[in-house]
DNA sequence: AGTCGATACATGACACATCAACTTCATTTG
DNA sequence: CAAATGAAGTTGATGTGTCATGTATCGACT
């Protein structure tokens, strides 16, 4: 029962890395959710909408690009149209398709609410750290995401 | 709007955690689901359960611990209790309080999603890395909680 | 044209999380 | 020691995610 899994540098690594992540994404997540009214739900649809050109993006596209199950982001869609800040458009030349689009309302909220954010990123990760340590935690996620990605399996996520 | 928030450096290493985490989370959730039948919460609560002298947690102690409501560990509590995983007792000295205690079955259950939910750290994430890198890691991560816990707000958290 | 299997998306039921009361007991304090 | 304050947990309403399924359309093949 006591047996080991983890040595001692790998225990402390994963423990580090689970911890760091619950109490960044609280964290982050309250004070978007203080400042702007937005859930990290709504900010992770918005960014991606806003940094693509047209600010539209196709749903299934949109899903499998965030990771999202499609049903979790239609759901979102949704939710966030009866809220004006995206539309549905019915796509040209596939009658089955639909686009999200940004609203203007939407635009506004996502420009006011990224600095909230990438400051909250910058004061509680990224300012911390040295650039060694960022350069090695970015090969570190790569390596790990390609892993990951070598062909796997799909949706069924938590977020973005 | 398209101003630089951070740099090619920072951004790199912000967009690749961040992928890490997601795919990291929902392959060790659906490998968990499927090997065991657990979710993370239940990995969550139980592995907090076995490690613990006496197998027992007062509630708000370990809704503290990992950084959950206590509304949400009660109703998850709850849910396992008719699982049979875990009983709640009644608290000696204080009529208030509650232990949640793990029971033979939720014993069982941990026993055997450890080395399945491990391997899978290991395979997935651990192995991959050498052991500067896991190091690295290991100082990313505490320096980034022990500045979020320098004080800072309390629950109000997203999991482990 | 008609069938068939895939694709794109929506939906409803259910599981889980969050939020704001609420109950019960403990502790402080005037 | 009574009243107030606070701590420990629970509960129910509501918001959000998941799963299985439904509907429409597409594309290919006959």
């Amino acid at each position: 029962m006591t047996r080991k899994w983890l040595d001692e540098t790998e225990e402390r690594a994963w423990r580090a890395y689970r911890r760091m992540f619950t109490l960044l994404e609280s964290t982050l997540a309250s004070e978007l959710a203080e400042h702007t009214g937005l859930s990290m739900a709504d900010y992770t649809v918005l960014s991606n909408l806003v940094e693509v050109e047209g600010r539209r993006w196709r749903l299934t596209a949109l899903a499998e690009h965030i990771r999202w199950s499609q049903s979790r982001l239609s759901h979102q869609i949704t939710r966030m149209e009866e809220r004006g800040m995206v539309a549905r458009e019915r796509a040209e030349g596939d009658a089955r398709g639909a686009w999200v689009v940004l609203t203007k309302a939407g635009l506004r909220a996502i420009a006011e609410a990224t600095p909230t954010h990438l400051s909250g990123v910058r004061r509680h990760m990224i300012d911390l750290l040295t650039r060694d340590q960022l350069r090695e935690l970015g090969d570190v996620g790569e390596i790990v995401v390609q892993h990951l990605t070598e062909d796997r399996p799909g949706p069924g996520s938590t977020m973005a």
